[in-house]
DNA sequence: GTGGTTAGCGTACGATCGTTTGCTAAACTC
DNA sequence: GAGTTTAGCAAACGATCGTACGCTAACCAC
């Protein structure tokens, strides 16, 4: 039978998020058409039809995981001012949303960092463009930041972003593997403190 | 035809030792029977025969990264006394290991981390043992150069082991998904910067 | 030398992989 | 309301997955 457009839509849309979180728990490579088909309810042609392929599929679902972590760290960061004040926003909203975010498994950027970056494609790629405008936008906050004389400019922004993103990377390992209740509370005081210099 | 028992644990090591290969790049999960047989030149059952089922055969592959992790980064530490010196031999060794180590495609443990941390089984706990003893050797050598007044107490230990393993997983990417050339002076500079406080 | 042991090969099993091909029936277009 | 479009299903394709079974031939103990 025939869905409306709106409601093709909605079935594509379901099939990214669930894809979602599949991949969240058992990566991107894991996401087959078949398990996903099951976990709908669907057939495995009616899962893979809107994509044409699996790896427009896994594209999409790569893209859908990225528009998540911008909207749970950056998009509310950018009611704070530039800066300082959004830099320290983007501190309380990433370690909230490395500590229970919208991925069951940690933080799905990084997951697909170390699961990807060695092999070269499309999905790598797009992940490298996610990345580095994450990492772009992070080091322009500390370059404001400092312009306005908030943060010492003996620091160097390079340093810095590596420092609050591997500290991320830490927390995010001791939550998910380590199980450490302590670890999201350590990261924002790290993190904190890195950027008062 | 068979092989002497010198000649067998040959094999089961170059089994492994190729399984290391694949799954430095294309992770655990996609350590398949049939391509690491048609890699070696072996049949399938060949491959699979010294390890019983794939399950067995990727705790091997596991434990082999493990060890050349500890190979390449604290063995040649414990030349250095405990604490201030091993800290700094261990952070040189470190680098170095991120920077063209033993694997094809950055730290082993950190990907296996990533891929592992939300899937219960046996190669999650024996991944977790190595994670928890690693950090724990480091923030051993972060104690004894405190005791020895090498390092500021005013640093707290944990926070310290977190830093440090943070700015190694930041270079990791850096280096693996980037391509930044600076990643590895930068980690080195920043980790010796992290223990002098 | 002889006989048991075993490393590794070849083959086959059922299951699942990604993809393709008809098909149905509901949603659109006019 | 008739005709076209299309969302999604059902089935089948060859390929590959992990595992199991004989089998061979060389090693090793005696």
């Amino acid at each position: 039978m025939r869905r409306s457009a709106e409601a093709a839509r909605q079935t594509r849309d379901r099939i990214v998020a669930t894809g979602v979180t599949k991949a969240s728990t058992d990566g991107l490579d894991a996401l087959t058409i078949g398990s996903l088909a099951q976990a709908l309810g669907m057939s495995k042609a009616g899962v893979v039809g809107p994509f044409g392929s699996r790896a427009d599929l896994q594209l999409a679902v790569l893209g859908k995981a990225a528009d998540m972590f911008i909207a749970a760290v950056v998009a509310p960061s950018e009611k704070a001012e530039p800066g300082l004040r959004r830099l320290r926003a983007v501190i309380g909203l990433w370690c909230g949303y490395l500590d229970g975010g919208p991925f069951p498994n940690g933080c799905f950027v990084t997951a697909a960092s170390c699961e990807l970056d060695g092999r070269p494609g499309e999905l790598r790629s797009f992940l490298l463009g996610v990345v580095a405008r994450w990492r772009a936008f992070l080091r322009e906050q500390v370059v404001i930041a400092q312009a306005a004389g908030d943060i010492a400019t003996t620091l160097d922004a390079d340093d810095l972003v590596t420092t609050l993103t591997g500290i991320a990377m830490a927390a995010n390992q001791e939550i998910q593997l380590l199980g450490d209740p302590a670890a999201p509370a350590r990261a924002r005081r790290l993190m904190l403190a890195a950027i008062a210099g």
